[in-house]
DNA sequence: CTGAAAGCGCTAACAA
DNA sequence: TTGTTAGCGCTTTCAG
């Protein structure tokens, strides 16, 4: 079939031991030796079996990424982020998409476990008791990338998204709004109901606004009902006049839809979003935005995954990266 | 360290083969026995070692994907699609990012051969020689996921690009457009240069319509130097009335520049370009577009490569799926 | 500096 | 229906 670390040996007139030293880079061989086998390594085109090696070895550089959807671009950026560090430190990723279901990212985990990934950088929104189980029990590192830790004590990679909220509203605020509304993601997200929710919430307070039900509308996350969503604000009999909205692609089924009704952002709305993906640079008005550094979040839960799988001392396993708002044309 | 076949082995009083057997789903077994075993696997927490497996079977159940850059949504929905079909016949993915370089494409694939993958699905921009010898040699199946095999004869799946461009720009034309415009991604892409290109030019012949060097502005497939490369157009003595863009990114990059000159889309400008992604649908005036099936190129290569996996017969390596053009507000 | 040998955890004949 | 026994290709002591 194809060729052996034993093929090799015999060719080179060494042991097998020997092959594996200089496949390893184990300064124990003599560089006579060593340019011997690597000639035989050339000439017979040998390359080294992953698999048998990570039998013997235990170890198989390679991680677990699970992620709700890798075609949404959140995700996808997040997962460049991570894969780049892990093209850096020789690790290969297995992907998978669980579509945030609870029994599914279960599923996963145990797989990637059976196929002894050294660790795992897990995305949903939310934990279930379930797979906290897992994780804890799990026999190799965890890291959340951009995920709610709320309850656990687990390694994650975050920003602040209450303060990342709390500033956004309050530059509504300044801008003299009264009546601020919040187009939310789905509140099963524990960062939506949790972080963005609060931040919203306590920008009002502070500025003695009253917190008004029909202000705060949720969304499936989609353009299309964020499109239709609106429809549910233009109705009101006190219309707002700010919108903060929990991402671009949110802001833009708002934006259309107040466009399509005549109005215009930001003369009679002004709007100010999480930006997660080019939408709020490429539509026009360009949104004005909290800009969500997903790269850096991907790569640095990867770096902190490669820590805890060297063991390394790790001061604070929960690691939030800062965070700008953005000012473009949505808002004054 | 943790529960191997042997420790269940022990527990159970019959042999590790008789586990291997239940694991498996090998009939030849007792009920009893599968039952006893059953319960030994579920007390004990045993896990299969799928890198133990692989070794002895020589199949890992493991694809490798190699993708220019996953955080473009374009290959994101397409890995998708992968993903669910991989998912069905239980492969796992093992995804890494190209950048579309030559050298670093066959670093990956030889990696992913080193992994022991039972198949390789592979996108890029074009097939460099030595990425072709590689997967010539190689002793898994490798399926091209819209990329084009202007040379060897890879299985492939692809849609018809000639023909989706060449529709577009006669749609162009029967809207009774005389100077048309291709703004295209970059030619060192096969599809751009050996298809688009040679669509959009046969729909202008046909028409007796003349090929104008201006006409044609190749763009690095940003939205940025599409916006900035719009100002080529503006500044020609005869601007055409009708842009042809080789997607909706590109198409973005123009319409805004466009507008921001002054001039309206479709009134001053028709448009039509490739729908990589959603912003066709989101920018207004909603763009007219040859709606690409990404996550059935994806899924169907996945499918067509579980076949070359199990050796079945396959009549047509070289699969070419519909596409359809959408009209929409940037033509009339 | 090099080699021999014992596994790593599992599959797959082959026997029984 | 079940057990025995070779490996799969490599790493890793332990000797020398």
């Amino acid at each position: 079939m194809s060729v052996t670390i034993y093929d090799v040996a015999r060719e080179a007139n060494v042991s097998m031991a020997t092959v594996s030293r200089v496949v390893n880079g184990n300064q124990n061989v003599k560089p006579a030796t060593r340019k011997k086998v690597l000639d035989c390594i050339e000439r017979l085109g040998y390359r080294p079996n992953a698999v048998a090696r990570g039998l013997a070895s235990k170890k198989t550089t390679t991680i677990g990424v699970i992620v709700p959807d890798i075609s949404k671009s959140y995700y996808a950026e997040l997962s460049r982020g991570i894969a780049d560090i892990a093209t850096m430190y020789e690790y290969n990723i297995i992907l998978s998409n669980s579509d945030k279901r609870p029994t599914r990212e279960v599923e996963l985990f145990e797989d990637h476990l059976g196929k002894q990934v050294d660790g795992v950088i897990f995305m949903s929104d939310s934990l279930s008791d379930e797979i906290r189980k897992e994780m804890a029990t799990a026999n190799v590192p965890v890291v959340l990338a951009g995920t709610l830790d709320a309850g656990t004590n687990l390694p994650t990679v975050n920003i602040d998204h209450e303060d990342a909220a709390y500033q956004a509203v309050k530059k509504l605020i300044e801008n003299g709004h009264k009546r601020i509304a919040y187009v939310s993601g789905p509140l099963s997200r524990d960062i939506n109901r949790l972080c963005k929710k609060v931040g919203y919430e306590k920008a009002l307070k502070e500025a003695n606004l009253p917190l008004i039900d029909e202000y705060f509308i949720e969304t499936n996350n989609t353009y299309d009902d964020a499109y239709e969503k609106w429809k549910l604000i233009r109705d009101l009999d006190e219309r707002p006049t700010g919108i903060f909205a929990g991402n671009d692609e949110i802001a833009v089924g708002i934006m259309n839809g107040l466009r399509d009704d005549g109005l215009s952002v930001p003369d009679d709305i002004e709007m100010i979003c999480f930006q997660h993906t080019l939408l709020s640079r490429v539509v026009r008005p360009q949104l004005s935005a909290v800009v969500v550094p997903l790269y850096d979040l991907g790569a640095v839960s990867m770096r902190l995954l490669t820590k805890l799988m060297n063991g390394e001392e790790v001061d604070d396993v929960s690691v939030i990266l800062p965070h700008r708002i953005e000012e473009r044309q949505s808002t004054k």
